[in-house]
DNA sequence: CTCCTATTACTACACTTGTAGTGGTACTGT
DNA sequence: ACAGTACCACTACAAGTGTAGTAATAGGAG
């Protein structure tokens, strides 16, 4: 399944408020600091059905009038599709120098660090 | 500056074997096992046209009536780019998960897992 | 019961993207 | 010098995407 950035963020949102509306949906969005950018109502709604018609959400009940939506695929079944072509792309797949550009580039505090360490040794034990 | 998914491949190729001309790209691509899907010389040069146009290449001379081109952006400045909405949209930013859904998910040997431990500690220390 | 409003389903449209054909022409091998 | 070929610039086009308007209407407020 392929979905577009748009789609993505639905998703995102969905993934987190589900089950819910599509004029929930557009309240959060809109709500969502961090970008500027307003959409209309008719804009949320079009993906959403886009979304229903790519099989990713369906419904699953009414609010009044309004329906209510949920996923249908997971999180994880999508980053795992998303995931090789990204790597693909910037680390032609070589994990290792993705996973150090992000321990260079990103914050992590002290914890985040030992849990990753964490991480590390288990692995190297398996 | 956004770019597609067809677009990156062809500057990933760019990356490594610039400076280069376009029918060279499109040999390279051709070569290229991992994907049996095959495209048309024109095809490439549309995409190199683009990139041209959208400023992220540019000539830098001839080979006989060839043109030849190389980058203009880099490789880093592209996915700084293109990671944050990535983490975004999979992660909801935050890192820690991001790096260790791969440290979970990705074949690692002793070697690399020594190299990113060094890279934690370091960064621990910083 | 009637009116207003929130929602819906449908339609629209310009822009991007993947994909490639065409027609012209600058080199190159003979 | 001529022909063939490899390239170029330009054009095309369908599918997907971001963005939204419109017409109809079900539900809720009074």
């Amino acid at each position: 399944m392929k979905l577009s950035d748009f789609e993505m963020d639905i998703m995102q949102l969905l993934w987190q408020e589900e089950p819910c509306t599509a004029s929930q949906l557009h309240k959060v969005l809109l709500a969502d600091k961090q970008k500027d950018k307003k959409v209309a109502y008719t804009t949320v709604k079009t993906i959403v059905d886009r979304l229903e018609q790519k099989r990713a959400i369906e419904r699953c009940g009414h609010e009044g009038r309004a329906i209510v939506f949920r996923t249908i695929v997971t999180q994880d079944a999508l980053s795992e599709q998303a995931m090789p072509s990204f790597m693909q792309r910037f680390f032609k797949g070589n994990s290792r120098s993705l996973i150090a550009h992000f321990i260079k580039e990103e914050k992590l505090n002290d914890e985040d660090i030992e849990y990753l360490q964490t991480l590390l040794k288990n692995k190297k034990l398996d």
